[in-house]
DNA sequence: GTCTATAAGGAGATAGAC
DNA sequence: GTCTATCTCCTTATAGAC
């Protein structure tokens, strides 16, 4: 082998840890099992790494990343209002759907980090970020089609967090993706019917 | 210890599970733990269960059940439409504010359904569930009301359904209760935005 | 039929070689 | 600074005692 730096090393050993966690489980996922996804020696991973719950710290928050850089990349906005909310949500489902193994992944990962109370915050911005997406997709598409929301942004952008986020698992556990792409549709339905014409007079309402 | 039946000592080794894993987490418990938190010798766990396995999968049906029916038990209707839709959500979601061990526990179950292939149907089964328990609420809520759901049913449910185990997911990343009420009275709001008027012409519509 | 002492194997971590 | 052989502990499971 090659003699390495610990960052590089570092990296290759992040990026096993997240094959094998997709492809076996958190649970199956043994530090030996990640080396050797990696093609390290087995003791390589506490020279790189003080403990395994350092990595998965570190992997967490490295996920949080990919995941709303992906949903960022998804959403597009050339068609018009009712079938831009459509085809928004089903492109951002689509993409989870795409990756299964990812998206168990992120949940076990954002279980593990709930567990943990050092952690627990990795959470709570993962969330927010979900949420201040959605918000800004939400804004963006009102505004291309004139027209604005007539209940509250924050927590109508949290709602379109969360029915993405429970689509997906509730997709994940019964793969029925005709269902899913329903629900959303319905959703999709409600939100044209809470928007109104943006008239010169008034402003998006705050709450 | 006095003598007992392998029925009895499996349904204390299955409560006494549920309550570690809800106290420490799935990933550590240990059969031992277990064993120790029923006040049974080691061994003890191996007679009740062929394997570790054997006795996740029954708890993860059990708790199914106690899901739901805490679910229907909460879902009460000596309101009006309106407000009815509010509280029965802020209802549904406030069961498991109440008690976070037991949400995360389900989570956890369910992850760990969804990696076995032979365990994967009790999920599927449990989201069917929860959809269908949602149609019956909001058929009922509106047959009470006088009205009809103006968007297909089956997708309704399955929204709902979603929206709530949604809600219940990022409150217990983020813990924020007035957010998460926010989000489910946006919700509501919605919801009354599709019902129309239930005259003697039209029937309910199926798609 | 009910229970327990013991085994066999795999986990994470470290002391020390290069 | 980079790497690896080795240790200890804890896990699940079983063979066999009562």
């Amino acid at each position: 082998m090659t003699r390495l730096s610990v960052t590089e090393r570092r990296i290759l050993l992040l990026e096993a840890a997240a094959r094998v966690i997709a492809r076996k489980g958190l649970a199956e996922t043994s530090t030996r099992a990640i080396t050797d996804e990696a093609g390290m020696p087995r003791g390589m991973f506490h020279y790189c790494f003080k403990s395994k719950d350092e990595l998965l710290e570190q992997l967490i928050q490295h996920h949080v990343t990919d995941m709303v850089e992906a949903a960022c990349a998804a959403w597009d906005g050339e068609r018009d209002l009712a079938e831009n909310l459509r085809l928004g949500l089903r492109v951002i489902l689509g993409i989870g759907m795409g990756d299964t193994a990812v998206q168990m992944l992120s949940y076990e990962l954002l279980l593990h980090a709930l567990r943990g109370t050092e952690t627990a915050f990795i959470a709570r911005n993962q969330y927010a970020d979900y949420a201040r997406q959605a918000g800004e997709y939400l804004q963006w598409i009102a505004d291309k089609a004139g027209v604005r929301w007539t209940v509250s942004q924050p927590a109508l952008s949290r709602l379109t967090s969360v029915v993405i986020d429970g689509s997906m698992l509730n997709w994940l556990a019964d793969r029925d993706s005709e269902k899913a792409l329903a629900a959303l549709d319905a959703f999709a339905t409600m939100l044209l019917s809470i928007t109104a014409p943006l008239d010169g007079g008034a402003d998006q309402q705050q709450n």
